[in-house]
DNA sequence: ACGCAACTGCTAGAT
DNA sequence: GTGGGCACGG
DNA sequence: ATCTAGCAGTTGCCGTGCCCAC
């Protein structure tokens, strides 16, 4: 597949302006004029320049010395930076500690920035050398052999980023791998007004979450509860906006859950208030039962029964509830029905302990024999016939799925809009695959038209042209549909917790089979596919392992 | 895809 | 010297 | 003694070269 591909040079600066120019086309209406200008001005400057900029703001920084700065096709770095200079694209850090400015010099840097003739002190950590620099309080600045060159405006290419990826966690590399055949996105068709953001209003929460995410991180790591109660001040309202709300949520319940540890529960139990995503009122109600607030949790859990976000907050309602009735007096309701092992779903073999190995694959191994073929598949297997079957219906033109070129999915995927857009193509596709073969054709030309291409679904590496012959012959369509309609039912959630191995014996029929080793059990969300397959009539199996 | 999955190994509490 | 960690760049 | 639920901790193109610690 990544067939060596020779870069245009200065191919970085054809990215940048390429970025540069959709964001203006698409989003002039909702740019003020300074971000607007940082686009003109930066096309304005000369190529040199242009080329150094997005040199280093695609590089770690913040800062950079100037004698470490090389590059073959920038002919005259010095005048480049001087321009940059000028133009207020770079500047020189002034206001930057001593410690960054430390951070730029090595070792060899340090031991002449001490000037110490009289010891040896090359040998020593360069902890210890730092040290040495701090105490001694000297003015550093002056004595550098280099200029320092920061890149400025980042928040203005942060935004343009995030306008055109709709996300922060892409950036020009995206481009790069792609031109170099290491990433190969699907050729969906991009409208010509394609927008992820209608509202300016939109697109300042999305970069407020986006820090206050990131400060949420910071805050939790190093317990500071003042930190995180003044995150939460600072979320803003997001209305009707599903994915603002998803952010907010899940920043909502990462500082609930910090809060909750150290113990500060009323401050736990109003920030989980807030939160309209699970676990929020799981963790409610458990709160209010350590604090002996029986009443509260149970009408939680009553809540969480009449109005369950997905089967996993259900179940949790199903499984705490009995333990409340009882404490308070009421009568109590049948708990979760358990996921029964017996001999005709579970196993037990003995394996000789390897290290080095998983578990997984020493059973793979054990049933990859004479008699049979095993494959260490997980979810990939049933993610990825789904991923093939549905390739069509998955890369459909639907208004606002897609809006740039590198997507592996419509950006409505985990929405109840996915569905809702395309549910006569879904019906019919399970349909036929109900009624005739023709759908099986069609998936095998996809494998081969298609292989390595993103998909969120297919993960090419695990899905060899093998299995999925194999899967084709032995697994019934109509379990693939069984296993697809659960799957469209909450892609989110039903996504994970398929078994590890798929058994097919020579002798024809299939088996999926979960491992479980010594001190392992099944998950909830595997217990949930479990159940399912049991209605399926999917053959499974628990392989529990012994080591012997 | 703005952390997730999946897994492992530990502790506390229930039986 | 050399091995680990990690930033860089195609 | 044996079990279960809960919780915390771990890893994601890949080759090359720099820097540091040992
Ligand atoms: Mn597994
Ligand atoms: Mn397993």
């Amino acid at each position: 597949m990544p067939v060596p591909v020779d870069l245009p040079v200065g191919y970085y600066r054809d990215n940048f302006l390429a970025l540069l120019d959709f964001v203006r086309e698409q989003y002039a209406d909702i740019l003020t004029a300074e971000e607007t200008a940082y686009a003109d001005r930066f096309i304005d400057l000369t190529l040199d320049a242009q080329r150094l900029y997005v040199r280093l703001v695609s590089r770690r920084g913040p800062l950079f010395r100037s004698d470490k700065l090389h590059y073959a096709e920038i002919l005259d770095l010095p005048s480049a930076a001087r321009e940059l200079l000028a133009g207020n694209f770079v500047d020189h850090g002034k206001d930057e500690d001593d410690s960054v400015i430390l951070a730029l010099l090595t070792k060899a840097d340090l031991v002449a920035l001490i000037g110490d003739k009289t010891t040896a002190i090359g040998t020593l950590p360069r902890s210890d050398l730092l040290d040495r620099v701090n105490t001694a309080a000297v003015d550093i600045r002056p004595q550098l052999h280099f200029e320092i060159y920061r890149p400025l405006m980042m928040e203005y290419l942060r935004l343009y980023r995030l306008l055109f990826f709709g996300n922060l966690s892409q950036d020009l590399t995206q481009f790069v791998l792609t031109d170099l055949g290491l990433l190969n996105y699907e050729k969906y068709v991009i409208s010509a007004d394609a927008r992820l953001f209608k509202l300016r209003e939109v697109v300042d929460k999305t970069l407020l979450l986006h820090e206050l995410n990131e400060s949420s991180h910071a805050a939790v790591e190093q317990n500071d509860r003042e930190a995180l109660l003044e995150i939460v001040a600072l979320l803003p309202d997001s209305e009707q906006e599903t994915t603002l709300i998803r952010r907010k949520n899940r920043i909502l319940n990462r500082i609930g859950r910090q809060l909750e540890r150290q113990q500060d529960y009323p401050n736990a139990l109003l920030v989980y208030a807030q939160s309209s995503a699970p676990p929020a009122r799981e963790r409610s109600a458990r709160i209010l039962r350590k604090l002996a607030l029986l009443p509260q949790s149970y009408a939680l859990c009553q809540s969480i029964q009449g109005d369950p976000a997905d089967e996993a907050e259900l179940e949790f309602a199903t499984r705490f509830m009995p333990g409340l009735q009882k404490k308070i007096g009421l009568e109590v309701s049948e708990g979760l029905s358990p996921v029964l092992l017996d001999d005709n779903n579970s196993l037990l073999v003995s394996l000789p302990h390897d290290e080095a190995v998983r578990v997984e694959e020493s059973v793979r191994t054990y049933y990859d024999n004479h008699a049979s073929r095993c494959y260490y598949v997980e979810n990939h297997l049933f993610l990825g016939l789904f991923g093939l079957a549905f390739w069509d219906i998955i890369f459909m033109s639907v208004k606002g799925a897609f809006f740039n070129r590198y997507q592996s999915s419509p950006t409505d995927l985990y929405t109840p809009a996915f569905q809702s857009a395309r549910q006569t193509a879904i019906t019919d596709r399970l349909a036929e695959m109900k009624n005739s073969d023709r759908w099986l054709d069609v998936l095998h030309e996809t494998y081969a038209e298609k292989l390595g291409v993103a998909n969120r679904f297919v993960h090419w590496q695990v899905l060899s042209e093998e299995i999925l012959q194999l899967s084709l012959q032995r697994i019934p369509a109509s379990h693939l549909a069984h296993v697809f309609e659960r799957l469209l039912w909450d892609l989110r959630n039903n996504r994970s917790g398929f078994p590890d191995l798929v058994l097919f014996p020579d002798c024809g029929s299939y088996q999926l089979l979960e491992v479980k080793g010594p001190g392992d059990r099944l998950q909830d969300n595997q217990k949930r596919w479990i159940r399912a397959f049991e209605r399926f009539g999917i053959p499974y199996r628990v392989v529990n392992v012994a080591w012997s």
